[in-house]
RNA sequence: GGACGGGUGGCCGAGCGGUUAAUGGCAACAGGCUGUAAACCUGUCGCUCCUUGCGAGCUACGGAGGUUCGAAUCCUCCCCCGUCCA
């Protein structure tokens, strides 16, 4: 590839590149020299479980391993005391030593998924940050100013709003910084969230006499209600260890104008492609093939089929689905001329509690065999019931 | 250390002695519509009990006490947050 196809390649779905003039540069040294950039992301290992929100930034990621670079994984360890200050001004307690290996495990092996291991190494940032002791945080705090860190968005905001700002949420940026100094970072990766934390990385590195990294963004994707960005606490995900129906059905749920957007990011279609699909295709249909193209990255194809059959006969069909949950006939629930479907619902979990299930009955939300139950006590209950509540289903034998 | 302001249901935010399980918004859930959706419309949105009634009980407005027939609403102490002063 000649260095401005590089270029395109890196460009497409990114959301920003500072600076793009450095980067050209540091990819003709990289070439001449035959050293590898040092592309660097971190990661909070308090959170393992990956959703397609964190698949873009490892997509581009996996881009420039494509280019022959390196992949830097830093593990957050020691800065997940902090957490990325999300508002929420508590400290957290340190991870063991067991806890951080294991989630760092179960989350590389997702990352894996899509980045090449052969060309990703990664680190924790306890090895140096454990290391800088209080006097080495002195020295590094010294090359920074109150008046700079208060310029990030959410502390000027939360400081002019008199919503408190912890002390140690201060020193986020820092550490992330003084990460890229201890990987000698080329290229820092995230998203556009962390847009000051990385172009503090930049200051940092020049007080440490290293070229200021390039920072490259990706954008935040928008989670299944369109509008907020994809996360775990918000429910809007699409986790990629999930199974191929759910993960299929999530993707059919979503808004038409989002697919599009998720087709930019989560697909390698072309822009073109993308175009030509909202002109020619039928919604549906091309939502369908992008159900099946991002079900096939974490599963195989043929789960990638079988869930779109699955989808259409239950959801479209509504048809019973094939693999039912099967559970007992709890205790209790039997009254004297039937059955208590108030509390037969909650024992097996479909709905919240006795009181949920009534209000679900009184919405004529429930459904028995395919007949709507009106009242709370049926009274013709047979050994084998499907029971259908919104979109869960489950099977009761006697 | 002092003065002042504030802590309400998943979130935001009203209420400031009694028709208050607590206005309203968001989110969520269900039903309808549909192309799977989105949008829209309707309903629900603390828990438990009774075969379900404009039913009964319990729990709830930072925490603990108190005043009162009655408190989210008043008083006391404590905890937490913010602003200003030192």
């Amino acid at each position: 590839m000649t260095l401005d196809q590089q270029l395109d390649y890196l460009r497409k779905g990114m959301a920003e590149i500072i600076r793009e003039e450095d980067l050209r540069e540091r990819l003709t040294a990289a070439a001449k020299t035959g050293r590898p950039l040092r592309v660097k992301a971190g990661f909070d290992p308090t959170a393992p479980d990956l959703h397609l929100g964190h698949t873009v930034l490892l997509r581009k990621m996996k881009h420039f391993q494509d280019l022959g670079h390196t992949v830097i994984f830093v593990v957050g360890d020691m800065t997940a005391m902090i957490g990325d200050p999300s508002g929420r001004n508590v400290t957290r307690p340190p991870m063991t030593r067991e806890a951080i290996q294991a989630n760092a495990e179960t989350y590389m092996a997702q990352v894996f998924k899509i980045l090449d291991r052969e060309k990703t190494e990664v680190r924790f940032n306890s090895q140096w940050l454990g290391e800088l002791r209080f006097e080495g945080l002195i020295r590094l705090f010294s090359k920074y100013t109150v008046a700079r860190i208060l310029e990030r968005d959410d502390f000027a905001k939360r400081y002019k709003e008199g919503v408190p700002i912890s002390l140690h949420e201060l020193m986020y940026p820092l550490a992330q910084a003084y990460d890229s100094v201890a990987v000698e970072c080329d290229v820092e990766m995230g998203g556009t969230d962390q847009r000051f934390n990385l172009l503090v990385g930049r200051e940092i590195q020049k007080d440490f006499g290293q070229p200021p990294q390039i920072v490259a963004l990706t954008p935040l994707l928008e989670g299944l209600d369109g509008v907020n960005k994809m996360s775990k606490s918000l429910g809007n995900y699409i986790g990629i260890t999930e199974p191929p129906e759910v993960m299929y059905r999530k993707v059919m749920q979503i808004s038409d104008d989002l697919m599009f957007r998720y087709y930019e990011l989560l697909t390698d279609r072309s822009i073109a492609e993308i175009q030509a699909l909202r002109a020619q295709i039928h919604p549906m249909e091309a939502k369908m093939a992008l159900a099946r193209l991002i079900v096939s990255d974490y599963h195989t194809a043929a789960d990638a089929a079988r869930a779109g059959e699955v989808f259409n006969s239950v959801v479209r069909r509504k048809e019973v689905p094939a693999d039912l949950e099967t559970v007992p006939l709890p205790e209790g629930v039997s009254v004297a001329n039937g059955i208590r479907v108030d509390k037969l619902l909650a024992r097996i979990g479909l709905t919240g509690s006795v009181s949920d299930a009534v209000r679900k009955i009184k919405a004529g939300a429930v459904e028995i065999n395919g007949e709507r139950v009106k009242e709370l006590v049926l009274a013709d209950a047979t050994p084998e019931m499907v029971i259908q509540v919104g979109k869960n289903w489950r099977k009761v034998v006697r």
